[in-house]
DNA sequence: GGAGGTTAGTAACATATGTTACCAACCTTT
DNA sequence: AAAGGTTGGTAACATATGTTACTAACCTCC
């Protein structure tokens, strides 16, 4: 056999084990990327950047939290929830304040601006979310977020 | 009602409506980012980085291809993708030629050793997938590229 | 067969993101 | 209560990524 034919049959192995359009990490980062493309319009408009609307979105549901709360709410970096949170606070949808009990803490809370700011921007991304699960009727969704949870699970 | 009390009203009908943790395109985006970082070490141990693996992959379903087409495959901007193949060439991994058709194209193709790493890199790959699925029996897998099929469809 | 437009790729620039190193505040343990 | 270690946050740096602007090659269509 020739070294020609020995790869070409190697690879016809791999073709059939590895396409990466069928490699469901890749379709999942894949779809991810799309989705913050697509939700960017949201918030864009309202010249928030992904990291902020994250924070604005975790502060929402909570009367006050500090930033280690948020990085581990979040697939993000310290750094970047800090570089986030003194952004909110310079454009004033955020207020910082040192924690009482712990003064390395630093509790993050939304101003009324931020809130309303939030409920504008989470009306949209919901919205959007609506649109893009129309493809698949209730019993399919419920069953998407259902097997979502148990990747999750293995993943997170 | 004070505005304090027409605050929290809001904000618990927010609440029941934007939950980060239960919105679908957040958690997508959360699983790639989480999968991507898994999937690191696949590649990371090869000294690849993330858009060089996936120019690898692409260029490894064909005998070869144009940067562009590298680019319609792959949620990578066209600089990205660029420097990706730059890259893999000063490594050895792959090759540029002009096409004879049309000299604007750079066809990429892969040098023996690109192959080789592909092949090794792809494994690893795959197993990582399969462990990630694990938490899934094999209707459940099914079912969950089926969907995730559709709401592609809706969003790509 | 050139003028006007388009496409592929890259360079130069701007921005975003992650990493390392650090300080201050804490929490142990003795 | 002081030493040794840990944690939260940030600054300074390095790297990665996207944007803009450009060139070369192509493709009409008049």
């Amino acid at each position: 056999m020739s070294a020609e034919k020995a790869r070409d049959d190697e690879d016809a192995a791999n073709k059939r084990a590895f396409v990466l359009d069928q490699f469901a990490p890749y379709r999942i980062v894949r779809l991810g990327h799309a989705m913050s493309g697509a939700l960017a319009q949201a918030y864009r408009e309202e010249n928030l950047t992904i990291p902020e609307w994250r924070v604005l979105a975790v502060a929402a549901q909570a009367d006050a939290l500090a930033a280690r709360d948020v990085v581990a709410k979040t697939p993000m970096d310290k750094m970047t929830v800090s570089r986030a949170i003194a952004s909110l606070e310079a454009k004033g949808f955020a207020r910082r304040a040192a924690s009482a009990e712990d003064r390395r803490l630093q509790m993050v809370s939304l101003t009324q601006t931020g809130r309303a700011l939030f409920n504008r921007v989470a009306t949209r991304a919901l919205a959007f979310e609506k649109s893009f699960l129309e493809n698949l009727n209730a019993d399919e969704r419920a069953l998407f977020i259902e097997l979502l949870a148990k990747i999750e699970e293995s993943v997170l």
